[in-house]
Order: structure tokens, then sequence, then C-alpha cells
DNA sequence: CACAGCTCCTGGCAGC
DNA sequence: TGCTGCCAGGAGCTGT
């Protein structure tokens, strides 16, 4: 599942191979795919028009959470949440994409080589807008900068609510998914199911320096690739290699060598050390 | 407000 | 071997 450090990961792969370029066609293959406009105007504002076709090339590509930004000349702005299994893939021409397994939209570039949006499952969504705030302006702050400080992530726990689904709301904190909350949480030693309000301020500072650690290693080893996340050059990550619990059920704990346990948090999949995060006691783990 | 449940999807896997 | 059916899960939505 690509979260915050495989979507930046893309988007490093992403940029070097895009800025400059132009895209000249577009196919879609899976309408649904594509969240905004309508497709007929999707494909018609995104290339520029014949008498400028410079309006279609990309000025910068970035990311915001979970989603990837182009910005394009025409000051338009093409965006993609991959969301369960979507990859965003090069290749050396149009044609290659086209034919990309679990291709839903392709894209042709003046370069000659093609871009893909791969969606096995068909969730991920492409938007095609002229202000990126009508899609990304509802979301929290980025735990990866500056101004996400333990100040201001001790304000976003003044609420009766589950940790877990609380991190995972990205109106609260943007860019954590089911992964990285789990690998954050057993690094502090807070429980999935304590709630937010009752976190010292300790635990929250704890976890605050978990969740950055936790996301900014993961970008280093550039993402984890569980089963089907890749790069834009097709790449996988390395992270799965280091993960503490998530998927690692029955396994011991790096910490304390108790078993991991999975049990369901917010009807999703949840893998905790119980010795090392304990409901009941919170204390700190014997780092 | 909090949260459970439903929806969208399909490859992979368990069970028979 | 081959079939059926269940399951994961990000985010938006409805219902309680």
């Amino acid at each position: 599942m690509p979260e915050l450090p495989e979507v930046e990961t893309v988007v490093r792969t992403l940029r070097p191979n895009l800025v400059g370029d132009r895209f000249v066609a577009v196919h879609i293959e899976w309408a649904k795919s594509i969240a905004h406009p309508a497709t007929s105007q999707f494909v018609a504002e995104l290339c520029g028009t014949p008498d400028d076709v410079s309006l279609g090339m990309v000025r910068r590509v970035f990311r915001r959470a979970k989603y990837i930004i182009m910005s394009l000349e025409s000051n338009r702005h093409l965006i993609i949440h991959l969301r369960m299994t979507g990859r965003l893939i090069l290749y050396p021409t149009w044609e290659r994409a086209r034919v990309a397994r679990h291709a839903r939209v392709s894209f042709a570039m003046a370069s000659g080589r093609g871009l893909a949006f791969e969606d096995m499952r068909k969730f991920g969504r492409l938007w095609l807008v002229d202000d990126p705030e009508l899609v990304v302006g509802d979301l929290g702050p980025e735990p990866l900068t500056s101004a996400f400080t333990p100040e201001l992530f001790w304000n976003l726990l003044r609420r009766r609510r589950q940790i877990k689904p609380l991190l995972l709301d990205q109106h609260v904190l943007a860019g954590l998914g089911n992964i990285y909350v789990d690998e954050s949480l057993w690094r502090a030693g807070i429980h999935p199911l304590r709630l937010a309000h009752t976190l010292t301020y300790d635990e929250a500072q704890r976890l605050c320096a978990a969740v950055r650690a936790t996301l900014s290693e993961a970008v280093a080893r550039k993402g984890t690739t569980l089963r089907d996340y890749r790069d834009a050059d097709g790449a996988e990550g390395s992270n799965q290699h280091t993960l503490a619990v998530y998927g690692r059920e029955g396994n011991p704990c790096p910490r304390c060598s108790a078993p991991v346990q999975r049990t369901m948090v917010g009807s999703r999949g949840t893998h905790i050390c119980p010795v090392c995060q304990s409901l009941d006691q919170p204390q700190p783990p014997a780092d």
C-alpha cells in the first residue's frame, strides 16, 4: 500500500524524467479512474492546444501527503492518488505503457516515452484541476516538515478517540497508512486502542518522534514493497526487511522477543507487541 | 462527535 | 486438479 514514503519515492523517480517533458496524448482504459473532470474534458485539457502544445509541459512534480501532483504549463494540475495497488511506471514508449498489465490510464510524452497508471484493484484516482486545494485542501499537517512539532501533535491528540484510527485519519495527520501507523505505535510503545486524549505529554512526544523516524527511515529505504508497490522505474523498496511488527504475526518482537500479535482495530488488521504496547499500564519501552 | 459498517475491486489463497 | 468463496484495505459515505 503506497503511503507517504512510497509516494515520496515515486515522486523522486518521476521528477527527473518528467519535468520539462510534455503530455501529448492520453488513453483512458478504465474511465472510473478519472475522478475529475469528465473523461472527455480530461483528455481535451491535459495536452494543451494545437496552437500551443507547450501548455502540456510538466513544470513541477511534487507530493502532498499520499497525493502526487504534477503542475503543468497550463497552470492546471494533474493529481494522482495510488490508493491500494496503484503504480506510476515509466516506459520507453507509449505503446509499452498502454499494454502494461492493469494499465488503467496511459500517457504519451513528447520525448516519445510512455507513462502508465497501473492499478489492479481500480481504487486509485486521477484529477485534473485548476486549484489543487480542491483535492488536497482538507488534509492535516505533513509529518516530515518542521511544522510538525510535538506541540502541534499534542493538540491533535486532544480528542476522545482511539489513537490508531486517529493517526489514519488524513484530515488529522496526512501521510500515514496501516503499515507505518503500526510501526510508529510499536516504536513509541503505545497500544493502538489507547484513547488519544489519555496520552501523557511524554508519550505524545515519543509518538511524534516515532512517526518522524519511522517515515524518514522508510523514505531512505525507498518504501516498503510487500506485494504491489514499485517506484516509477519499476524498482522495489527495501523497508519490508526491517519492519518490526507489520505482517510479522508470531515472529519475535525485535525489542523484547515476545511473539507479535495480530488483532483488529477499527476493522483494520493491526500488529502489536503485547509486552511493549500494554493497554493497561502505560510505560516507556525498555529500549 | 465517535465509530461501525458498507462500497469500490481483484488476485491470491484456504477449504473442499 | 479445479471450483467456490472469502479477504485485504484507503477513503468517502451512511447509519447508529
